[in-house]
DNA sequence: TAGGCCATCTGGTCCT
DNA sequence: AGGACCAGATGGCCTA
């Protein structure tokens, strides 16, 4: 049988397919509900070929002997002639495939998902693509990995600036939105005019209140409430490091001079109880912008998710220090070593 | 309408 | 032989 005959015959089960990925269906899917309706008519389908299968096996062996006569031998490999009970062994091969393809790449999606609920802005309804959620989190624990090592409190700019590196420009401005910054001051590549770190025009310049300037500017997203924020209040002052001239944090080659930790090969953590304390100091909650955008910086434990917005969802608008952040335990997924990690970052930021 | 993102199918390769 | 993994192809959906 020829290529051509037999993916038309496949065609058919491709049709099928297809009409099994309903976007109802794909939606359940990727909610994580499995065994739906259209996985089981699968599977029935496959005991009934299974069931058939048996009955062409002598009608198999006739049909070999048929052909062989009439056409020139090939070289190479016999390949073995498609019989109607070997067409449908491999219809069966091929749709148990497709379905552990299937289930193979939901449970990748499923790992991407917890991925994205411990990457910096999560949201619900704004998701961050795949390869955007792998390079966010590729930086964020690098971010993380130099706090650790270093031992010190980050400047946000430096902060957000090394959690953006590669991202695109509305993931970029995700992030952004997410710690009401406006991007323009941690793109310094984006703007050749300005020097790194520089506030944009119009912005007041660091330290100090800088009025938050619309995401919008640069990639057309909605202008969310935010305000004016007091960067300083944005982390803890660590004691010897006035603000003042930014300190870049992370410029690739860094001075430990704080406390020896190991450079963590550790899984992404939740930094519980040191940006959050931060932040719920002075975290302005975007309540308008949750409607589209239910952001959250999630550090700290609870919620559906476990996963509390610092800055609120849902219009229910609480404040950032509303939370108990620092009593609370991180996502539920995490492990006591994580919880150690966690601890460790506390002190750093409590104690310097 | 083009481009980005995604889910799925498919065939190849490697491993058990 | 069968399963896991991978990458290419394809088509649908969404948005600028």
């Amino acid at each position: 049988m020829t290529r051509s005959v037999l993916e038309e015959q496949m065609s058919v089960e491709s049709d099928e397919q297809q009409e099994l990925c309903s976007p109802a269906e794909r939606e359940r899917s990727a909610e994580g509900v499995t065994g739906g309706g259209g996985e089981e008519e699968e599977e029935d389908r496959l005991h009934h070929l299974e069931e058939d299968e048996d009955d062409d096996e002598e009608e198999e062996e006739e049909e070999e002997e048929e052909d062989g006569e009439n056409k020139p031998k090939r070289r190479g490999p016999k390949k073995k002639k498609m019989t109607k009970a070997r067409l449908q062994r491999f219809k069966i091969r091929r749709m148990k495939a497709n379905a552990r393809e299937r289930n193979r790449m939901h449970g990748l999606n499923d790992a991407l998902e917890s991925l994205r609920k411990v990457v910096p802005c999560y949201s619900k309804t704004q998701k961050l693509s795949k390869i955007e959620t792998l390079r966010l989190a590729k930086n964020y624990i690098w971010a993380l990995s130099e706090i650790l090592r270093s031992g010190k409190a980050p400047d946000l700019m430096s902060f957000v600036q090394a959690l953006c590196k590669g991202l695109s420009q509305p993931t970029t401005n995700l992030v952004a939105g997410c710690l009401q910054l406006n991007p323009r001051t941690f793109l310094p590549e984006q703007t050749p005019d300005l020097p790194a770190h520089l506030p944009p025009v119009g912005a007041s310049s660091y330290p100090g209140h800088f009025p938050y300037q619309s995401p919008g500017l640069t990639a057309g997203l909605p202008s969310p409430p935010y305000g004016t924020m007091d960067p300083s209040h944005i982390f803890h002052q660590v004691k010897g490091q006035p603000y003042g001239p930014l300190e870049p944090f992370f410029d690739g080659v860094l001075v430990s001079d704080g406390p020896a930790f190991d450079p963590p090969l550790s899984p992404p953590l939740s930094i519980n109880g040191n940006f959050s304390s931060s932040f719920k100091h002075e975290a302005v909650a975007a309540t308008d912008y949750d409607k589209s955008f239910s952001f959250s910086v999630h550090y700290g434990g609870g919620g559906a998710g476990g996963h509390p917005a610092i800055y609120g969802s849902g219009g229910s608008n609480p404040r950032c220090g509303d939370l108990q952040v620092d009593g609370l335990m991180g996502f539920d997924g995490h492990s006591h070593h994580e919880r150690l990690m966690n601890a460790q970052l506390n002190a750093i930021f409590h104690d310097s």
